[in-house]
DNA sequence: TATTGTTATACTCTATAACTATA
DNA sequence: TATAGTTATAGAGTATAACAATA
């Protein structure tokens, strides 16, 4: 056997294997999103738009886990193309509710789909959905979800 | 209770809960590496070398799953620290060799100190050495490393 | 005074093309 | 011709500071 390079010390780092994996993850997800031309953020913002109409800007960033100035560049690109749409919120005239157009409804239909195939894939390689929900619990044991 | 935002879509989405916690994980790597000015990628590079003394630059660019145009930025940044050194590869003049300077050496210690003391942290998180390695068997079937 | 959205800016990470020197 | 390292460059993602409008 020839001279081989080590990796064990490095893939035994549960951080390196998270980002070597997430990585791998996305690359699909833009294979698969290609035809919609949506990136991974793209699709959060409009599935938590469609599970949150009205909801407030900075609510939606947060929840996110993004700044809130890196928001504005996300849903103008998402306005732009007719996706969504930003209102005022009855009560405060600071502050923007989002919404999907019927474009965006449309979109997020066909997103779904999608996702749903890739999640298929996704437990698949997993080993079945136990195995897909222990994955889960254990994301969620390191980062805990935040509420 | 009050309307909350409904993330529960998005937290069943495996690529988004990687995201997710490997933005976490780092974010903490960021805090207790601090003190050593190590980068996630500037660890891995540093334990790769010491596992493969020698090594050619490619090599490592493509274990580590970055193009070796990026690389060359990064390896920069080490040698000039004086953490790591570029030789001549014997029988190739065109390939650098990748090693440890004795300051990399010292680094490196310290490194693994830290980050056998923050995967202990992970360990106890996740509920022991049997769930790690079953969050590592799941990512690998997920995104297979690529001996 | 504090908050919401915004702009400007900078830094990191990533991707591609093209160059050089070797092979 | 092909490969190893490099440079230049552009696109995302992310962080902070500061501003106008509103609370």
């Amino acid at each position: 056997m020839a001279a081989r390079f080590d990796a064990s010390a490095m893939n035994k780092v549960i951080g390196y294997r998270l980002r070597r994996a997430q990585s791998y993850i996305f690359q699909q997800f833009d294979e698969r999103f290609a035809r919609l031309k949506l990136r991974p953020a793209e699709y959060s913002v409009l599935e938590l738009i469609a599970d949150n109409p009205g909801c407030q800007q900075g609510t939606m960033a947060k929840a996110l886990g993004i700044k809130r100035a890196n928001f504005v560049g996300l849903i103008q690109g998402l306005d732009a193309r007719g996706l969504t749409a930003r209102g005022q919120q009855p009560g405060d005239k600071r502050a923007n509710a989002l919404y999907l157009t019927p474009a965006g409804q449309a979109t997020i239909v066909e997103a779904r789909e999608i996702q749903a195939e890739f999640e298929r894939h996704c437990v698949e390689l997993l080993g079945g959905e136990a195995e897909r929900d222990h994955l889960l619990t254990l994301l969620d044991r390191l980062a805990p979800t935040a509420d």
